[in-house]
DNA sequence: GAGCATCTGATTTTT
DNA sequence: TCAGATGCTC
């Protein structure tokens, strides 16, 4: 790796002595090497790991910048602070949480739970929820709190009535965290920056703890990250930031690009640097890249150059669906795997998670090995947050969304007359709802059915606690066992059961895992226990849980930030989704869509593909929409146009506000053949052979085939290759349990084909 | 209180 | 299309 020489611009970063540095890396400039390469000199200077701190946004890029670091270096790379701004936020306040006022067990609030808290408040103020939306008034919640207005002050600024009622739940929903023992993910930035607002001679100790604070990424700092930066940066003014206004796309995020604007006004004396040449793409994805990026206004202005030479030409293909768009881009990864490409190497991004479907399906059906980033999270699953929420009552007792979320499931008789009665004990000063519950029970105000579960429940959630300094997988097994948990989804059924099933026993196998390797590294108050297993749990993503292997990356262009591959589809490249139908009538909004496009051709090192589909189905019906005008912005000399057998009526594309759009364009009307042919098509697959009978606990009655069979490779005309995780029964009716790429499903073993050796 | 039927509302979402 | 919330009935 470091056999390549850092060019004077890299190096005159790396090599940075102290004082403030501005970083504006272009995509593909090296910047991560920067990173590495600085933190690397700053310990060869003799500066100790642990007081160096570095942000990034990502737990991915967390984990990449401390590898590459410990590839050259060794453990020492360990000691480094380095971690996202949540994940860092949090690791100070767990050693704060004293020092703030906070339980020292606080719980994290993810979406979910922050939704319930905030649907509750907006019931009890009796406010009509069609207008005060909880997605709604959580986005200004979480912009307040971005930008570090405090509920006082947003009533102040407050011009309408809405954003006065915002204001007045923002302060009960603040209020109720607190009640709870809870904070969200903007508040772990904002309490950790209150340390230094009010508790000065604590936040000093961090301040002077760290030496150097580098920042990925900066240009998606929000007010919040950018004072936490600030405050940490006050004794020394040793701050080193790496960013790029072209690649900023978390505005709607309350991203402040004033951050990097502003940098040298922040922080006197600072010193600016660019990195402009790309060292990943093909002259040609660059060239088109560049030339898209200048229809912006507002940016810095920087053109990034390469040695490379000019490549194949850009490919865009307009389809006349998502069906035939997905065909297109599933033909498109053979040519790549055709040419000696691995499938690892190439990534198809779209605008919306939703897109993915027609893709997914596509790829299932040719067995292509694929992985789907982001969309329904891991850990917003329903059973694996039922079972968290036990574990995070059982530390933070004051922890109400996660009272009610575990008390009555499985179903103990305990419902909404119980829940009022625990909600009027609540309202006591100290009261916290298990010990409300206890009162309930004890004080014969429950009877029957209400009384018993509730007498059950909390005498599990003494047992947990009393056992809580466990390792982390022993309590697991202990609340699987006592909640009754598993034998309550085997009786709620459903065809997902194996899978929901599978999600715990992988949430099983992560606290197992958790514990395993907080043996030897148990790191001081970060807390190798429950709370720290919560803790990582709470902050990781899906993202995060990427596999290795050979298979294609589905994901949107936001979460293919940072990442980089030969191959790149870049899918729906249409009016109204790239640009997004919301963006179009704000510039500042279609800029930052646009800048979206520029990210995702900046991922490919060699290859591009972009497709639009003329028309689209969606969950309203189908549409129909024009190129985007991004595509027209492409140099006509880079771009290769295709239009597979456009059949049908064309019609005349009108030309949106872009331009290049020699001509307009023909786009091919869906015949009604074309649905005839998919629908013959879904028939032919309609029975895919997955059942909806229980999963046996203990698996019996195994035949010596059954036995063999686990662990094979099948293949699945739906759900593609697979492995058997489980087998019961012999025959063709054997009932096999399959781990496919997006799912665990069980299916009979003759709607499946071995797929030869047994892996 | 549980279970089923109906209604509703859907950008992006690093944490 | 689809999941989650809500409402109605037993």
């Amino acid at each position: 790796m470091s056999v390549v020489p850092f060019n004077p611009a890299q190096l005159a970063a790396v090599e940075h002595e102290r004082g403030p540095a501005l970083v504006i890396a272009g995509a593909g400039s090296g910047k991560t090497r920067v990173l590495t390469g600085r933190v690397a000199r700053l310990l060869a200077r003799g500066v100790a790991p642990e007081a160096v701190l570095a942000f990034t946004f990502t737990n991915r890029a967390a984990r990449e910048m401390r590898g590459r670091i410990e590839t050259d270096l060794g453990p020492v790379a360990r000691r480094l602070w380095i971690g996202t701004f949540h994940a860092t936020a949090l690791r100070i306040l767990r050693r704060e949480a004293g020092t703030l006022g906070l339980p020292p067990g606080f719980s994290i609030y993810d979406r979910d739970d922050q939704e319930e808290v905030l649907r509750e408040l907006i019931r009890t103020a009796g406010l009509p929820d069609a207008v005060y939306r909880t997605g709604i008034v959580l986005g200004r919640i979480s912009d307040a709190k971005s930008a570090l207005v405090r509920p006082d002050e947003a009533a102040r600024v407050a011009m309408t009535d809405f954003d006065h009622r915002i204001a007045t739940l923002y302060a009960g929903y603040q209020a109720a965290l607190r009640r709870a023992g809870a904070l969200d993910f903007d508040d772990l930035i904002g309490e950790t920056v209150r340390l230094w607002l009010e508790h000065p001679a604590a936040g000093k100790r961090w301040s002077t703890r760290f030496e150097h604070v580098l920042v990925d990424e900066y240009q998606d700092t929000n007010h919040a990250q950018f004072r936490l930066v600030q405050a940490l940066g006050g004794v020394h003014g040793n701050v080193f930031v790496v960013g790029d206004d072209d690649q900023s796309i978390y505005g709607w995020r309350g991203a402040d690009l004033a951050n990097v604007l502003d940098f040298e006004r922040a922080f006197p004396g600072a010193r600016t640097l660019r990195l402009e040449q790309n060292y990943r793409s093909t002259g040609n994805i660059l060239e088109a890249a560049n030339a898209v990026i200048e229809h912006n206004v507002a940016r810095k202005g920087k053109t990034l150059w390469c040695e490379r030479e000019a490549g194949a030409p850009l490919r865009f293909v307009l389809t006349a669906d998502e069906l035939e768009e997905a065909r297109q881009v599933r033909q498109w990864l053979e040519q790549q795997t055709s040419r000696g490409r691995r499938l690892s190497d190439c990534a198809v991004l779209y605008r919306t998670n939703a897109q993915s479907r027609a893709l997914e399906t596509e790829l299932r059906q040719a067995g292509h090995a694929y992985e789907i980033v982001g969309g329904v999270s891991f850990f917003q699953r329903r059973e694996v947050k039922d079972v968290l929420a036990y574990l995070r009552l059982a530390v933070n007792p004051q922890d109400t969304a996660s009272f009610f979320r575990s008390w009555n499931t499985p179903r103990r008789g305990l419902g909404p007359a119980v829940e009022a009665q625990v909600r009027a004990r609540l309202a006591r000063p100290g009261a916290d709802p298990v010990g409300a519950l206890r009162e309930l029970a004890a004080d014969g105000a429950l009877r029957g059915a209400a009384r018993n579960g509730a007498t059950q429940f909390v005498t599990l959630m003494d047992e947990l606690r009393a056992r809580r300094e466990e390792p982390v997988d022993r309590v697991f097994a202990l609340l699987l066992e006592r909640s009754g948990y598993l034998e309550h989804m085997d009786a709620s059924g459903g065809d997902d059961l194996a899978e929901r099933r599978a999600n715990v026993e992988e949430l099983g196998v992560a606290a197992a895992m958790f514990s395993a390797g907080n043996v030897e590294g148990s790191d001081e108050a970060s807390s190798g226990g429950l709370l720290g297993w919560l803790s990582e749990c709470s902050l990781l993503t899906d993202a995060d849980r990427t596999t290795d292997g050979d298979r294609v990356l589905l994901l949107t262009v936001h979460n293919a930030k940072g990442l980089e591959f030969d191959a790149v589809a870049v899918a729906g490249l249409e009016e109204g989704l790239l640009p997004h139908a919301s963006s179009l009538e704000r510039s500042e909004q279609l800029e930052e869509e646009r800048r979206l496009f520029y990210v995702a051709l900046t991922r490919a090192r060699d290859e591009v593909l972009l497709t639009a589909a003329a028309y689209r189905r969606r969950y309203d019906g189908a549409w129909g929409a024009s190129v985007s005008r991004f595509v027209g912005e492409v140099p006509e000399h880079l771009l290769e146009r295709e239009e597979p057998h456009s059949s049908g009526r064309a019609r005349e594309g009108s030309r949106p506000g872009g331009r290049g759009f020699a001509g307009g364009w023909r786009t091919s009307r869906r015949h009604a053949d074309d649905d005839a042919r998919d629908n013959a098509r879904d028939d032919a697959i309609g029975d895919d052979g997955v059942m909806v009978s229980g999963f046996p606990r203990v698996p019996s009655g195994r035949s010596a085939n059954a036995r063999r069979a686990v662990g094979r490779r099948v293949m699945h005309e739906k759900f593609g290759a697979g492995t058997v995780v489980e087998a019961d029964g012999d025959g063709p009716d054997m009932k096999l349990t399959v781990r496919f790429t997006s799912a665990v499903k069980k299916v009979l073993a003759r709607f499946v084909t071995g797929a030869g050796d047994g892996d």
